[in-house]
DNA sequence: AGCGCCCCTTGACACTGATCAAGTGGAACG
DNA sequence: CGTTCCACTTGATCAGTGTCAAGGGGCGCT
């Protein structure tokens, strides 16, 4: 299916200030580095480190029921996890940005039990999971760095388990992503959804024609700006405003 | 508020075939027995471990914004987990039955994120969370435990997510809590709702009516024969199937 | 026993959002 | 440059569930 070459290439264990760099969105690094940046205990992990990609759009990352061996930050583009239901309704779990981790939901099973797809150029680096944790009882900055990204996770399902209209949701799910965009370093008011407007439909368990008519609703009342795919948010205070009740702000 | 002495008594660290058996709800002895029964390694644990309670119905086991200092694993009793908005409405976010565990979600940002309340006499077994991290860097058994758990919690969330009907969530609701007692040893065709149609609502994200019609509905249909709070399945496999949809069985 | 409280049930109605259906517009392609 | 396809938009209708209101019944309290 994919033509494009796709090995895997170990990342060389120098830790040279370029390497560090090259992995800044792995979320172990910044573990190591608060742990008083131990060169030994960076060149454990570096070595561990696998960067794959790309993946272009459409090509999956895993599917479900495959073995699990490895979590994988996403270091480029946006990733999709979803599950599909026998009358075949997609269910999507989550979009992961840059610097955002898939697979912890894989860990109980040693299965994944969801499906990964790339929404656009996507590279990941890749964590082999039973080695990471074989480095987490010797490094505890990892364990505790682990412990806490799984206990995030928990709590992530507020915006989809709360009875909340159509607007509330969106309008948080919108803020939601401002606010990852901006912790990366790129425009909190300014950027593209790079999902179909299918996908936040099924993400936020609404139709696809409800997103289009609130998306339409926030447009008019001058609190977002949309064009295409192309999101600005004009008002971004007014929009965490009708965001409250889902962010408990 | 509460008359009865709760003093939390540290558990004698004799491993003998008593304490163990009466440690077995707690998730953790089973991570040490899984992993050959190492009486040092079971020591080292038990000591860590402190039996708390009899908390009363209505009694806090703690409350939003507590500092976080422990999980704890329910002995015996049910605990609900839930947060409350401004306009004073309740988010439930989970029932915790005999041998399940409170307070993972409070790691990562080192607050319980949400209040635990007894629903009747509830006992605990308390684990101080910095204690078995450290623990758990020597006991490999105990971190995969803590990796499994937490990564379980983290999928658990299917029930609510979905935009499923009234009649699928609270189906698939009474198969969970079935196969839950079932896999404690309890009865999984009879046992008591232990908590008011109002929390199952906020917990499904109904209103209190739509549960007591569907339930109303249930035993019409042959389902279910529900008194007051004491419930029985009188026709397990069409609930299952009820219930399949959210299940994913 | 009797009272009152609270949990639960039942009914009537309104409203949000899903579904069905049709139409628009951009992008890829020949 | 026209065709086709697909994502998206817009409109009309309808069903499921929330809300409001009233009533029933167990349980603890005096």
């Amino acid at each position: 299916m994919s033509a494009v070459p796709r090995t895997p290439r170990r990342v060389a264990a120098a830790d040279d200030g370029d390497e560090l760099r090259f992995c800044s969105t792995c979320a172990f690094s910044s573990a190591c580095l608060d742990n008083g940046y131990d060169k030994a205990k960076l060149h454990e992990l570096h070595i561990l480190v696998e960067h794959t990609g790309p993946y272009r759009e459409g090509e999956h990352i895993f599917r479900e029921g495959e073995p699990f061996g490895a979590i994988a930050a996403v270091r480029a583009g946006t990733v999709k996890t979803y599950v599909t239901d026998r009358d075949g309704r997609e269910t999507v779990l989550g979009f992961f940005l840059p610097g955002e981790l898939i697979g912890l939901n894989a860990i109980s099973q040693d299965r994944y039990p969801c499906n990964a797809v790339a929404l656009d150029g996507v590279a990941l680096c890749r964590f082999s999971f039973p080695m990471i944790a074989t480095l987490a009882t010797r490094v505890p900055g990892i364990q505790q760095q682990l412990f806490r990204l799984l206990s995030e996770d928990i709590g992530k399902a507020s915006l989809l388990s709360g009875d909340y209209s159509a607007e509330e949701r969106l309008t948080a799910f919108l803020v939601t992503l401002s606010r990852r965009y901006a912790a990366r370093g790129f425009s909190a008011t300014r950027f593209n959804l790079t999902m179909s407007r299918t996908d936040i439909a099924n993400y936020l368990r609404l139709a696809a024609e409800t997103v289009s008519r609130v998306l339409r609703r926030l447009q008019d009342s001058g609190v977002i700006a949309v064009e295409r795919r192309e999101l600005t948010l004009t008002d971004p205070a007014r929009l965490e405003d009708l965001a409250r009740h889902v962010l408990r702000a």
